[in-house]
DNA sequence: AGCACGCCGACT
DNA sequence: GTCGGCGTGCTC
């Protein structure tokens, strides 16, 4: 007799539950396809569930295990170094495996899987029981049992009567998110004010079309959403010649045949980091710091770098922020590398995205640019990793699994030997605190690329003005400048790092300030159709805004503090002639409309900006000579011990767009905090003066970069369970062995307490090495995260935080 | 997270 | 008796 083995399969299971933090067996049937990185189907207790093979092995005798439901893939999606990714993932950032899978591979890959009922081909079904409605409603609908169950538990019951008696049973249903199909696109097919005009005259009766031509008037085209355009709306409009339907593989392809760019002469700067940066590319694995001022020329730099790691058989990595990746950006890499780009950004529709990700995994893509989660791209000859804007907080995803896409791609780049290099105008604390430490080194550009000096920058003191008798939001020296800006036929850009009208309302007879029902935070005053409106900016609640205060009960409320809104209103009122368009989160919401306001201003269809922080983020204006900082009091006083950091470098980078191709800029700083260090050193352009005084500070209190902090938030609509559960989180910590290297701060209650009726409380720790703490942190985290979701509440673990609260 | 199982009070 | 509600324990 020989010795029976069987392939058993290791198998990680989608989901969010803890239990699911490990790999289950299940056995091959025989005669079947699968490799790791393949996704299956697998029966689990009672139902059937998506998952991804992680290994493979021989086991024999026991054969109690279930097998494999079903195989979906016929090559793996995940390579093994993905795969390792995902097991680095969840040690550094307490995660659990299908946590950092769903983190890796992109929602177009994700599997919907349900059991549903049907009539068993071939039985006997007797007619009496073919004749029942619940019979025939299954039939049609083929609902799931839960369904039935939901419903109820007679019929239930009378379903598995069905199914044991063989009239039923069920069958597997797999559903991709995204088939490999095309994806339609709505585009207008008639002038802008055209599309505006029709749009107006079916307000009334067709509000569908009208928002649909509305859209198309703003960005041109959009994917088509048919739950968003239903087919019977959008047929009209394209019978009236108004919009046509495309279909297309994606947005734009490099067509081959299409002649590259050449390649420009380096200035001596940027040729001399090319020179150091190529040398510890020879090396392998290495960290650099490429610290160059605003306009130096860095991407031009990182682009000699990606030849050189291609030429040498290697692929690259471009991390760029969200908001930086536009197709400019793109079309800039594809003018040099042709159709070895691969681009992965949200902005893509499923169907693109899960063609990109199989470009690069197939190996035909040589260099990738994406944001944050692009580090997770399935590269095998990595050599180059580029992080552009390296100071950016959006490189750290705030919900689970909480990676830091920096971290990440520097462990990545050292498992492959590959050279990271960092990029910013304003690094990061911690990085130049990396090459102080000797961890990174640090490659200068000094200088702007079109050897112009930095445009200067002046702070105005606003005390000053309104001692002197002006009231307006703009002071005189301001006003000028925007005036002979605007007059010289050049642009300007507002900056003001609040959306909205005001920022808050507020009662002029007793104080008092209009407060969210839901949570524990202010109202901010919102410009509407009717007025004005209070809106609350963590849950959406909306309130019209009324004169009389509900306090004391006098006329007295009144918009408190400027945000963009009303910044674009006192410009509109004080010159009727210049053209404004504003970009914040407001005016940028629907897809495509961020890309028409860039392409517009570009485009010189108007003479000012105004928008907040997202204008600062690597975008390249070259007609703008003026920035103007509105208001930079509204950054300065944040509650965050990187608020100073943050402000350094919005400043610098604010400033950053001034003067950048065309012309001389300059730079016009409006505070009532003239002498804030964040403020004076933006001014002398004193990224050093800026770096010793912070890091001496953050030295001092210890925090990040002298320590790392993690946070843990407990949820619940209860107070006192959400607040009863950091406590307990906090008491575990204290008698954990490791309590020596941990520093635990007071369990307290959120930044924000509570969030549309969640309350919210916290407990945040320092540390030196998370190696050493995180044991016991974690079993902490999830004895009481365990027992949070019991009670309906939820809890997170935010490791290497950015910031509290 | 689901889902089954078991125990309880409330109703046909 | 039987229905639905909810706490508890398990998932290859
Ligand atoms: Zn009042
Ligand atoms: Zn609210």
């Amino acid at each position: 007799m020989t010795a029976r083995t069987i392939r058993v399969a290791e198998v990680v299971v989608d989901g969010t539950a803890l239990f699911l933090d490990k790999r289950f067996s299940y056995a091959v049937p025989p005669g079947v396809d699968v490799a790791p990185g393949m996704r299956v189907v697998v029966p689990m207790r009672s139902s059937m569930r998506s998952g991804i093979v992680w290994a493979l092995r021989e086991a024999s005798g026991a054969t109690d295990l279930r097998p494999l439901a079903r195989v979906v893939d016929r090559a793996p999606v995940l390579t093994s170094d993905q795969m390792r990714m995902a097991e680095w993932l969840c040690d550094r950032y307490a995660a659990t495996l299908p946590e950092a899978v769903s983190a890796i591979l992109p929602g177009a890959f994700r599997l919907r899987v349900r059991s549903v009922l049907v009539p068993a081909a071939g039985a006997e079904i007797p007619d009496d029981v073919r004749g029942l409605a619940l019979f025939q409603h299954i039939a049609e609908a083929e609902p799931a049992l839960s369904d039935i169950r939901a419903k109820s538990r007679h019929d239930e019951r009378m379903v598995r009567a069905w199914m044991t008696a063989g009239f039923l049973r069920e069958e597997i249903r797999v559903d991709e998110a995204v088939g490999e199909k095309r994806q339609a696109y709505l585009v207008g097919s008639a002038p802008a004010d055209v599309l505006r005009r029709e749009a107006e005259a079916r307000r009334r009766r067709a509000r569908r079309q009208s928002d649909c031509l509305e859209v198309l008037a703003d960005v041109g085209e959009v994917a088509w959403d048919k739950r968003l355009y239903p087919p019977a709306s959008v047929q009209p409009l394209v019978a009236a010649g108004l919009v046509r339907v495309e279909e297309r593989r994606a947005s734009h392809r490099w067509a081959a045949g299409e002649e590259l760019e050449r390649w420009p002469e380096l200035t001596p700067y940027q040729a001399r980091a090319v020179r150091d940066l190529a040398e510890m590319a020879d090396q392998g694995h290495g960290v650099a710091l490429l610290h160059g001022v605003t306009g130096s020329g860095k991407t031009e730099v990182y682009m000699h770098l990606i030849r050189r790691a291609i030429e040498d058989g290697g692929q690259a990595l471009v991390l760029v922020p969200e908001i930086a990746l536009t197709p400019q950006l793109v079309r800039r890499f594809e003018r040099r590398f042709g159709g070895q780009v691969a681009v992965l950004h949200s902005g893509l529709s499923l169907g693109e995205r899960r063609e990109e990700w199989t470009r690069v995994l197939d190996g035909d893509a040589s260099v990738v640019i994406g944001a944050r989660s692009a580090v997770f791209a399935p590269m095998r000859a990595l050599k180059l990793v580029v992080i552009d804007e390296e100071h950016e907080p959006s490189y750290k995803q705030e919900d689970a699994p909480h990676y830091d896409a920096r971290e990440v791609a520097m462990w990545r780049a050292k498992q492959a030997g590959a050279l990271v290099i960092l990029g910013s105008a304003t690094p990061s604390l911690s990085s130049m605190y990396r090459v102080e430490q000797g961890s990174a080194k640090l490659v200068s550009l000094p200088v702007r690329a079109n050897q112009r000096p930095l445009p200067p920058i002046e702070i105005i003191d606003m005390r000053e003005e309104l001692r002197t008798g002006n009231r307006s939001i703009f002071s005189r020296r301001l006003a000028a400048e925007l005036e002979a800006t605007v007059s010289r036929d050049m642009q300007a850009i507002l900056f003001l790092n609040r959306r909205g009208f005001a920022h808050a309302a507020l009662c002029r007879a007793c104080g008092h300030s209009m407060e969210c029902p839901r949570c524990d935070i202010h109202l901010t005053v919102h410009r509407s159709a009717e007025g004005h409106v209070l809106v609350c900016h963590y849950c959406g609640h909306e309130e019209p805004l009324a004169r009389r205060c509900p306090d004391c009960g006098e006329e007295a409320l009144m918009p408190y503090g400027l945000g963009t809104e009303q910044v674009e209103e006192h410009l509109r009122r004080a010159w009727p002639s210049m053209r404004v368009l504003r970009m914040d989160l407001d005016t940028t919401r629907r897809k495509g409309s961020l890309q028409a306001i860039i392409e517009r201003f570009q485009a010189g269809e108007a003479d000012v900006l105004v928008g907040t922080q997202m204008i600062a983020k690597g975008l390249d204006f070259p007609r703008v000579r003026l920035v103007g900082v509105v208001a930079a009091d509204a950054m300065l006083t944040l509650p965050d011990y990187r608020a100073n950091e943050r402000a350094f470098q919005l400043l610098t980078q604010v400033a950053g767009r001034a003067g950048r191709a065309e012309t001389d800029g300059i730079t016009l700083i409006q505070t009532y905090q003239p002498g804030h260090r964040a403020v004076e050193a933006a001014k002398q352009h004193d990224y050093r003066l800026f770096y010793e005084r912070e890091r001496e500070s953050r030295a001092f209190f210890r925090y990040p970069p002298f320590c790392e902090l993690a946070v843990f938030l407990a949820s619940h609509s209860e107070e006192r369970l959400a607040r009863g559960a950091a406590a307990r989180f906090e008491r575990e910590l204290g008698r954990s062995p490791s309590a020596r290297s941990l520093v635990v701060l007071p369990a307290g209650p959120s930044g924000i307490r509570r969030i549309d009726n969640v309350y919210r409380y916290q407990v945040v720790m320092k540390y030196a090495a998370w190696q050493d703490v995180k044991e016991d942190v974690v079993r902490a985290y999830r004895l009481v995260k365990e027992k949070m979701n019991r009670l309906g509440g939820s809890a997170v673990l935010d490791v290497n935080a950015q910031r509290i609260g």
